[in-house]
DNA sequence: GCGCTTTCTGACAGCGCTTTCAGATCAACA
DNA sequence: TGTTGATCTGAAAGCGCTGTCAGAAAGCGC
């Protein structure tokens, strides 16, 4: 038997002695109920321990209680910072959260969305940033409109090009062109950046946020000294090594991801090298725990959470006729002990005795 | 207006000139349907971008394609870790995933199950642990009924007291204990710990295999050296703190939890406390980065993302009718640099010259 | 060309709920 | 007591889909 026995508004109807027409007014206030009926159907609602059926009122009412939320992985703290802004919010609506991982997969966040838009959720959360690719944008541009015309709210955390959907935008180029100009004031000229794969417009924002401020003081990175690697700290770990392979001519290291900057910081202890006495790193989101690493890690601080109430409420508010709404927010720059100066001529200029350099 | 177009299945079987049922069956494949037609009427779903209304299919079908996943905290890294894993499941087996946050209320576990039970889940996933608490397991235990009458199974990790279902039992007692006695083995005799709220099954059972392996080897804790915390990094900061200013008379303290650990760590040094010099840390789980920390943390490693898989797995296999299974899922004790042999009698053994002792 | 089986197809009855619509009930007033 | 109007209730029509069932079409042997 694969047919189960559920209570179903019926059961609860003939219990209580009414029509289920009766029984749906009683349950859901919708409208006035003879107050010693509506008694006899909450109780017997009570008594059969009554759930309605959730795809049944969805059906009928042509709308569900359901919101989806697009992340690229739960388990990276930053989408978990997110995600818990979000489930927050969910909970004080009283909506249900469906939700999506697709490890940085551009074909997986198209067939969340359209699942979703099946799901009939009232809104779809992208919390991950969009894909620098123009056939995904145009394939999303078409499903998105599916979902607009279906009435499905779409809002965005990052920038999502070529789309246009309300968005909370953590402001990844000031933040990163701050970060910069704080660099550049402990008095460092020579940079390099370990970054993401460039499909994902966050990396891009912010690499070139910070070459901008760099050029604004005429300071260029060599291009060597910018080195890709996957969004992890193995991913960091690896970029870094490159980077020592290569050659570390740079006094301060911008890892855009906060993640690959705790794997940076283990590939150049790893190497011999001192933070911030042989090199500053910087990273980017202020993940829990880099402030208890030693060195603490001088990083651009975005209020996770936050973004995720944001782009909760942008996402239930009415659509607008008109323009997307932008809500941006900042990042603060967060100078803590794994940036300094740049060491004097020597390297390690805090120890005692002047050291052979460790081989690059 | 708030009737939203839809393209439906009636839509696409009159573009292709077939009745619904046709254009169902050749959707699904359920039934063999001319090749011609067939060809059709996956031509006109495609032109129409038509994607079946999961709600209409769930009710008709008496079935849905969905999970529940409920945890205590999203944005925290052993949930993080474990949801990861139930995503990935998840995705291979094409289902979606609705998730609940209680924020630790037992209250919010309770609606949780019952709204998912609404909406007619294949499976609930319980990834907390329970609650220790009489009422609240009364409860849960006819919700979980209602749950087994409707057909939805249900999986949970860690123990639940009282509940006889299927589980993913992370074995929390005797990774205590092997850590306890690995500690004994470094030589520690006076030990403390920073727990966390009673009611959460899990710290109940690290305190106690932790207890009994020290008792084993004739130690007990004192019990002003047991402090109760938050699991939180700020909770297990508070703790030690608070254990500090009890005086801490413990060489080796045990953090019940990680982030407990990380707060730990930098409350003793706030004190003035060298770790492991002064005093060892150990936690529990071995979410990530605690390896990056200075000192890297001694800790029992948990395969999160595996016990995500596994409870996944659990929940899709059919009920069995008799007892409940359990899997046992053993930590891996990984020691590392914050624990160390006790230092002999004056504290700060490796310092060059004796210091005056830091005020408890 | 006929009867028989074997495929396929379309009409239709739900799945459990909401909501419209018309009829029932009742109070109050003439 | 008869009306009118204000409330409240139940029958019934969907919401979009699946699955049963009976009948149409096609294949086959004679």
């Amino acid at each position: 038997m694969d047919k189960w026995s559920q209570v179903t508004l019926n059961d609860v109807a003939r219990e209580a002695g009414v029509s289920s027409a009766t029984a749906s007014r009683a349950l859901n206030g919708t409208t006035r109920v003879r107050a010693d009926l509506r008694e006899r159907v909450l109780a017997a609602a009570e008594r059969l321990a009554y759930t309605p059926n959730a795809h049944a009122q969805a059906l009928a009412r042509a709308s569900s209680q359901a919101v989806g939320v697009i992340c690229h992985d739960v388990s990276d703290p930053y989408f978990a910072g997110i995600s818990g802004g979000v489930m927050r919010a969910a909970a004080e609506h009283d909506l249900h959260v469906i939700m999506g991982s697709t490890f940085r997969d551009p074909a997986r966040e198209l067939s969340y969305v359209s699942m979703m838009r099946g799901q009939r959720v009232r809104a779809i959360l992208l919390t991950g940033s969009g894909f620098e690719d123009r056939a995904w944008q145009g394939a999303m541009r078409e499903e998105l409109a599916r979902c607009a015309a279906a009435g499905t709210r779409i809002a965005a955390v990052s920038r999502h090009h070529g789309l246009r959907v309300d968005s909370v935008l953590p402001e990844n180029r000031a933040g990163a062109a701050a970060l910069a100009r704080a660099l550049l004031g402990l008095g460092h000229r020579d940079f390099a950046v370990l970054t993401g794969p460039p499909v994902i417009t966050t990396v891009v924002d912010r690499l070139a946020g910070f070459q901008e401020a760099l050029a604004e003081a005429g300071v260029r990175i060599a291009p060597d000294q910018i080195v890709e690697g996957a969004f992890s700290r193995d991913g960091g770990h690896r970029a870094a090594s490159e980077l020592v392979a290569r050659g570390l001519r740079a006094t301060c290291v911008f890892a855009s991801t906060d993640i690959m900057a705790v794997g940076a910081l283990a590939a150049f202890r790893d190497h011999g090298l001192t933070v911030p006495g042989d090199v500053s790193l910087a990273g980017f989101d202020d993940i829990p725990v880099v402030g208890d690493l030693t060195p603490p890690l001088t990083t651009v601080a975005l209020p996770l959470e936050e973004i995720g109430r944001r782009v909760m409420a942008l996402a239930l508010r009415p659509a607008t006729a008109g323009r997307s709404r932008v809500e941006r927010v900042p990042g603060t720059v967060v100078l803590r002990a794994s940036t300094s100066a740049p060491a004097a001529r020597p390297r390690r200029e805090r120890s005692p005795r002047p050291l052979t350099e460790t081989p690059g």
